[in-house]
DNA sequence: GTAAATTCGGATCGATCAATCTAGAAGTTT
DNA sequence: AAACTTCTAGATTGATCGATCCGAATTTAC
């Protein structure tokens, strides 16, 4: 920021992926100030520096996931597909980078806020991953509803409730994950679930759409 | 326990109820020794004497939970159900439970330990409600398999996949009711979920099936 | 060269954590 | 009455929490 003073002398982004991977394999509040000190090899004074407390480190680890290992989702979002395709894409992508072993399971979108902070403390934290839950949900929704204009869907379908379903069965992707489920059976079980996108018609094969 | 000395004056079941409700609400660590003592109005020496340590409160809660309202998922097992009216019951009945305002939104099984612990001492947590969500996965899994057996579904079908997709889903179904998503639109997008399980013939109506 | 600005490592803050223990009063059985 | 257990109420343990402060080191601006 400033030109004047001495530089600082780690990279950012360095730091926020380790603090990234300790957030999204254990949450929020597992995760001590101790661990993050020790994965970044950072100071107190250093971290609380850059990023001013636990809660906006968090945060600016939230937005590093969602522009890196998060951003498989905003393949949905992308009006050059077909809506199908966008759907079959969001779910796959999905379901290969959370059960890619090279980093922890799971969405860190996914698992972190759905509990109740008792005192307005950890708001934050929770504002911050459900915002990103309702931007999948509001794309999810603009995919199923061009997917009407494209004909892919009957024209009387409920738009919110096919949203609801698929977006449900994304965020439960996670915690199966956690619990063992191969990414082969995710994997067969979104086909399944995009089968229901052609009820009669079946113009785009649901199980060859995958990249 | 003993018959001798002064008996409990407590009442379990109502201490249970209330330890429950804070660890469905706030999870296991957000929640306090302090917060369960103000909410059951004993003191550290009667729980500790009672449970032991704040994790053996809390698989005693779990236990109570499951034997509560986390019962509504039971009904899947019912084999005097057809295969199709037992997952709908599952999903429905899971809704209602879930978003009822009485209690904590979500369902505390599918909330609590998804996150790992860091030096397996919370791996007992994680344990108790993994245990129950691999009893709710077999148990889907038999019902879809019944229903190959009545023909309600095609021989050829992959049951691991329609199970996964099931149960994805109710997993789901509690990150989306914390976020606020209400019960109507859960209910409509179960019913497009069970509408695959007819997908050719249509002998069980799916939009009827509810209680 | 000097002063201002910034970061660094490390010590330390008060608060809170789960858990244990004490002491005495209260209740129940034998 | 004696033995036994649980009760209330609180003190206390050692550990850990997030956050802050301090002095030394480093760099730029003037």
């Amino acid at each position: 920021m400033s030109s004047v003073g001495r530089p600082r002398a780690f990279d950012e982004g360095l730091v926020l992926d380790a603090a990234m991977l300790l957030f999204w394999r254990q949450g929020y509040e597992a995760t001590s100030m101790a661990q993050l000190r020790e994965a970044t090899g950072l100071s107190s004074a250093s971290l609380y520096g850059a990023f001013g407390s636990k809660e906006g480190l968090f945060t600016r680890a939230v937005e590093h996931y969602v522009s890196g290992p998060g951003s498989v989702t905003d393949v949905v979002a992308d009006e050059s597909l077909t809506p199908h395709q966008a759907v079959a894409r969001l779910l796959h992508g999905s379901i290969d980078m959370q059960t890619d072993p090279t980093h922890p399971r799971g969405c860190l979108v996914a698992l972190s806020g759905t509990l109740e902070a008792q005192d307005g403390h950890d708001t934050g934290v929770r504002e911050v991953v459900a915002a990103r839950r309702a931007t999948d949900r509001t794309r999810i929704r603009a995919a199923v509803v061009r997917g009407v204009g494209w004909g892919e869907l009957p024209e009387d379908i409920d738009t919110n409730a096919v949203t609801t379903m698929i977006h449900g069965f994304l965020l439960g992707i996670s915690t199966q994950v956690r619990d063992g489920v191969a990414a082969q059976e995710l994997h067969a079980a979104a086909d399944a679930l995009l089968r229901l996108w052609t009820p009669a018609d079946s113009t785009a094969g649901s199980s060859t759409a995958r990249s």
